[in-house]
DNA sequence: CGGCCTATTGAAGCCCCTCAAATTTGGTGG
DNA sequence: CCACCAAATTTGAGGGGCTTCAATAGGCCG
């Protein structure tokens, strides 16, 4: 692996604080592996063999039934996923795929609990990364179980807009689509909550959205800290 | 705390293999409270003093805005909550009531902390707990964003009868408004889709349901083992 | 026994989904 | 770099699921 981006791995929260052995331990026997846009790297009801750190990039993850498919999580460089399954030895929840050109670490979940077995400051790290999984996961409920598709939409662009936004302009970084999927509506219905949006102060063109009266947006969203959080928008590990 | 009790709560897979003396410190500083009925335990937003364990009774999990209100677990004895809080020293995403008179126990937060990080099986007993909590919601969200209410509902009444169901009988523990609003329905949308479920063979009386067609039932439901947990039902943690 | 809360049923309407078709976008290969 | 093709997005129409409001019946607690 070029150092480069054993260092970006090495910043993320949860390999912050571990022993540099532990560290040269995980990432030894570890692939870094590049995929192009449209792979699918695992797959929902499959063993977990691998935690996965997304170093370049973007993945979706998503479920699927017979007839529907909804995606739980988008994650961006540097974040990690399916934690949860790789320590409990269990299947795969979600299912997950590239939608962009990715750069992909693949740590054997052996090595993991072997890990997290012999230092402690990686269980402590793992603690309170699956802390906050979990404490992301019930915000998403809540917005799903309380929020109309609008006010989801609403409030995703104001945490976009903080996050990353510049003088009140937000860019989509996904297909529609696949934010319409994520915020829980159908692409038909995300049109048209965009469209009820106007009449709130938000603009479209494309992936550009333009927040033109953030005051109006704000009224209309009414968002909540405990809901809201900044790592809802793209899950992020480290910084 | 009487011996009784303290057995039952060293039972649970959350203490089970903890050092003798990280229990007695545990327990030693807690408080063992009795409540009536409809008590607000916790309140969203509050700083987590303290993690709590329903020794007996049973507690509603739910969280409100200025116009909407849903239920997001029923916790069972013997089961804890707020764990994820507490470890990182936030804030509560979710309040707490007493839905029976409810027997809980009250550890300080600083004390699990500690602990935490002087007892490593506790660690690791923490490190499952979160993994399978972040699970249970993940199923939570799928559920929510993938199925309808009569669904989720039907789903919900299987797991009931594979779980404490007597000759195809369910009882309801709680009232069909707290059930309504777990599910993610209003309560008339809850008895519609007892309507609905009339023609795969279920019946109700009160709070007594009788699946009379356990087959139909389940060509309806079409539960899948990566939604429906057993654990889903009422989060218990011990057994 | 009275009063309040819960549960059910009906009516009306909104939100969201499905289906369909037109239009735009973006990726691919020449 | 351009043209083409497939896919994504938008818009319209129709319908179903769910909510809201309202009224009634039933049950529990003080």
């Amino acid at each position: 692996m070029r150092s480069e981006n054993a260092a970006k791995v090495r910043q993320l929260a949860l390999f912050r604080e571990l022993h540099d052995s532990t560290f040269r331990d995980l990432i030894e026997t570890s692939f870094l592996q590049r995929f192009p846009r449209g792979v699918n790297l695992i797959r929902e009801n499959e063993p977990a063999d691998f935690l996965h750190v997304v170093v370049e990039g973007l993945v979706e993850m998503y479920a699927a039934t017979d007839m529907r498919e909804t995606t739980l999580e988008i994650i961006a460089p540097v974040g990690i996923f399916i934690l949860a399954a790789v320590l409990n030895d269990q299947v795969y929840l979600q299912s997950a795929r590239t939608l962009e050109p990715s750069t992909i670490l693949m740590i054997p979940a052996e090595k993991v609990r072997h890990a997290m077995e012999t230092d402690q400051a990686f269980m402590r790290a793992i603690v309170m990364e699956l802390a906050a999984s979990y404490r992301r996961t019930i915000k998403d409920l809540k917005s799903q179980k309380m929020r109309s598709g609008a006010e989801r939409l609403a409030n995703w662009l104001l945490r976009m807009q903080r996050e990353r936004g510049r003088n009140g302009v937000v860019e989509i970084p996904v297909e529609k689509r696949v934010l319409a999927s994520h915020l829980g509506m159908t692409p038909e219905n995300l049109s048209r909550a965009f469209l009820t949006l106007r009449s709130h102060g938000v603009k479209v063109h494309g992936s550009r959205v333009e927040i033109e009266r953030l005051d109006a947006l704000l009224v209309f969203a009414k968002p909540d800290p405990l809901i809201d959080d900044p790592e809802n928008l793209f899950r992020q590990t480290s910084s």
